[in-house]
DNA sequence: GATTTTTTTCTCGACAGTCGAGAAATTTAG
DNA sequence: CTAAATTTCTCGACTGTCGAGAAAAAAATC
């Protein structure tokens, strides 16, 4: 359905890609936000005095003058227009981050995870403490706070932050909004964490290849499987999606899964699923919960030494991926894959059963393999999507709210 | 990459949204486009006199009086405004239909197509035979035929018209923009066909559902499978897709495809796998290349009448299907499914193979069996499908082309 | 030191678009 | 024939963008 446009939504629409600009080149002059947004320079003086009466940029001192001329008067940001809150959790610990709205990090610590697993209202309690730590710790008065970005493995309603299933805490749902919002006012958003992996790729592609980037898959290796799926949107940036990809289907009847399930990919592809196999356990065996590194260190050094079991079980692990990454690509275009996480290390090992099981398929037969790259990294990258994501939501929602509120008070 | 917004592009996207409610509602006064649009009155009326300057729109006939006060002035689009030739190819014939602006056929017929099996250049030249017929036929000069709308089984590029793979061209590919260009000024495009019934289902379900339409697959099942994917964009109207799900793999290294891969689901669900199967014949011959659907009827009716083996073929048929749908499931968010084409008429003995093969997966354990119902009536789907589509692309072209060129040469 | 050049920011008038209110048009009821 | 009802049309107010040129301010030049 179409809805109907109008002369305010063009100046929110131009407000939000002005302060987008800003973003994502740090502190510019009036000129320099003129060229790259195609706004003409009265526009850019109309919106950025707007933005500044409503305390939302500001005029950077003067510094030397550079070249001749006028002297530029460079806008940025004000960074204490707002603070976000970052929460990283993974499967030992969580990891709390404070940033200011021009994303620069403020402070930062993690907890261990307690690995009790009926856990989930005492983890949500937790949780809690823990936001309510980050803001002691640096003073700063909540209502400050605008944005909560959570991300998880697992499964996330799409459109409110309820963790619908995770590795963890498995069917046990957590709705983060009902059990932030009795203390913040702060927004709260949830995302999987690959698929802040992909949007960080995807960013980072953009810029460089600009127009021509179209889409792009992040599969992620570790304990468990996930994957991101970013695709440039027709119009209003880019469109991301997170699959449950290690807990599709690979093989009816196949292994047990964590989830319980039997024939997941995670099943075959997981850390635990890799050690399973490699001990020549049956399939059927309950998957332990937590698998040391250094384990699989030890089953990996043995395969590349050239021992058959081992060297067989990563090769079923990259069939189980190649297939399921088959069907991904049946499903849609055909987009490069970036692959992060732990199981990277082992890249050696699951190439070639990765390849092959790509190479089962008409697809990939017709279209040809695609681009395969391992990205290393992958904290970096979830903390980067976070900011972006999590800014850009700021972004808009300081215009939607912000400038209007400011308007109508004064 | 977020883009400049100006008052000009206000007013195309409004132009746009009024021809669009007035499409779907047919002629329609003043007040009504006012509140089903929720533009102001001042607005239509300028909008509508642009539109009726250029051509595009007309005030109807004065109708007898309904009620008290003024009449209503009905507008609606100029019927003769432009024209648009549906082409829909299927395995044995292709039918051509020409349609006026208001989506009303004015003409239709259909020719067999030749099965010798190299006629890929062949059946170019039939169809350039067929689109100049057509046109002769009506006494429709060729400049008032703006859209060429093609659909075909097979993968279809996203981007230009052109038929990368089909059940009967297999890889030699047809550029439908290149061959037509010469003769024709028209627009060209060219669409899966279970991407038309899709969108046809959404359009339909939205007008019931409103803005609770969420998404829907259609499920097309013949001697090829085809699938097709409706999700409400952000505010873009609908995206569709269609994904390339007959040859998404299905078990590796599993029954010859007559796309030359092992393993696809159409190997297994297509007719003439059912056929094999139910025939027992190893499942690495080659495979028919048309299956008379009397064939089929018989293997069904001794199914029914519990004979194992048949009962068996469509059983695995629908494992094939339900595995395949679970992965999709897997990476989309859960939606109803609609089963549509010749294949219906098997459902009752496919039911009990697809809902297995859909139980298999985590994520249909997890959420619940989707929506399945069955829609007749494939051909009528399709063919809405193409007006949907056809006339709301030939919507955008007039605004963006017509109106301005009428005003810059009045 | 005064003047010119260069660069940047700011301001003004023109133009496009939407909206609300009320005038104009036109038919029916009484 | 008049009043009421209903629809369409028009006008002024408001918001937004744009291009051009004025104003500001520093470096270069004489």
């Amino acid at each position: 359905m179409l809805t109907k446009s109008s002369t305010e939504l063009v100046r929110q629409r131009n407000s939000v890609l002005v302060l987008s600009v800003l973003r994502r080149h740090g502190a510019l002059a009036h000129t320099e936000i003129s060229d790259s947004t195609g706004l003409s320079s009265a526009t850019i003086s109309a919106i950025t005095t707007e933005l500044e009466k409503a305390q939302i940029i500001e005029k950077s001192e003067q510094q030397p003058a550079s070249g001749r001329g006028r002297p530029r008067v460079l806008l940025r940001q004000r960074r204490d227009c707002g603070y976000l809150i970052v929460v990283i959790i993974s499967s030992d610990a969580v990891q709390y981050s404070l940033v200011d709205y021009g994303g620069k990090l403020i402070d930062r610590f993690s907890e261990e995870r307690s690995h009790d697993p009926a856990g989930a209202v005492r983890f949500v309690a937790a949780v809690r403490a823990g936001l309510l730590r980050i803001l002691d710790r640096s003073k700063i008065s909540q209502e400050k706070v605008l944005l909560i970005s959570i991300s998880s493995k697992g499964l996330v309603n799409s459109t409110e932050p309820v963790l619908v299933w995770s590795p963890i805490f498995g069917s046990d749902q957590i709705d983060f909004e009902s059990a932030l919002r009795p203390e913040w006012q702060a927004k709260v958003i949830l995302d999987n964490e690959t698929l802040l992996v992909a949007a960080a790729l995807g960013a980072r592609e953009e810029m460089v290849k600009g127009a021509d980037f179209r889409s792009l898959a992040a599969l992620s290796l570790g304990h468990s499987v996930g994957l991101g799926i970013v695709r440039r949107g027709n119009q209003t940036g880019q469109e991301i999606s997170a699959p449950n990809f290690g807990h599709m289907l690979h093989m009816a009847n196949g292994g047990l899964c964590r989830c319980g399930t039997r024939g997941c990919i995670e099943a075959y592809a997981g850390f635990y699923a890799i050690l399973r196999s490699a001990f020549e356990v049956p399939l059927d065996t309950i998957p332990a919960k937590f698998v040391p590194v250094a384990e699989l260190d030890k089953i990996a050094a043995k395969a590349r030494q050239g021992h058959r079991v081992p060297a067989f079980a990563f090769r079923q692990a990259g069939l189980a991926l190649g297939n399921g990454l088959s069907r991904m690509l049946s499903l849609t275009e055909r987009m490069p894959i970036a692959i992060t996480g732990p199981g990277t290390r082992y890249y050696d090992l699951l190439r070639q059963g990765i390849e092959e099981g790509l190479g089962q398929s008409h697809i990939v037969r017709m279209e040809g393999m695609p681009e395969i790259r391992v990205v290393a990294d992958e904290q970096i990258l979830v903390f980067e999507g976070h900011l972006n994501r999590a800014l850009s939501v700021i972004d808009e929602d300081i215009v939607l709210s912000g400038v209007q509120g400011i308007q109508a008070s004064g």
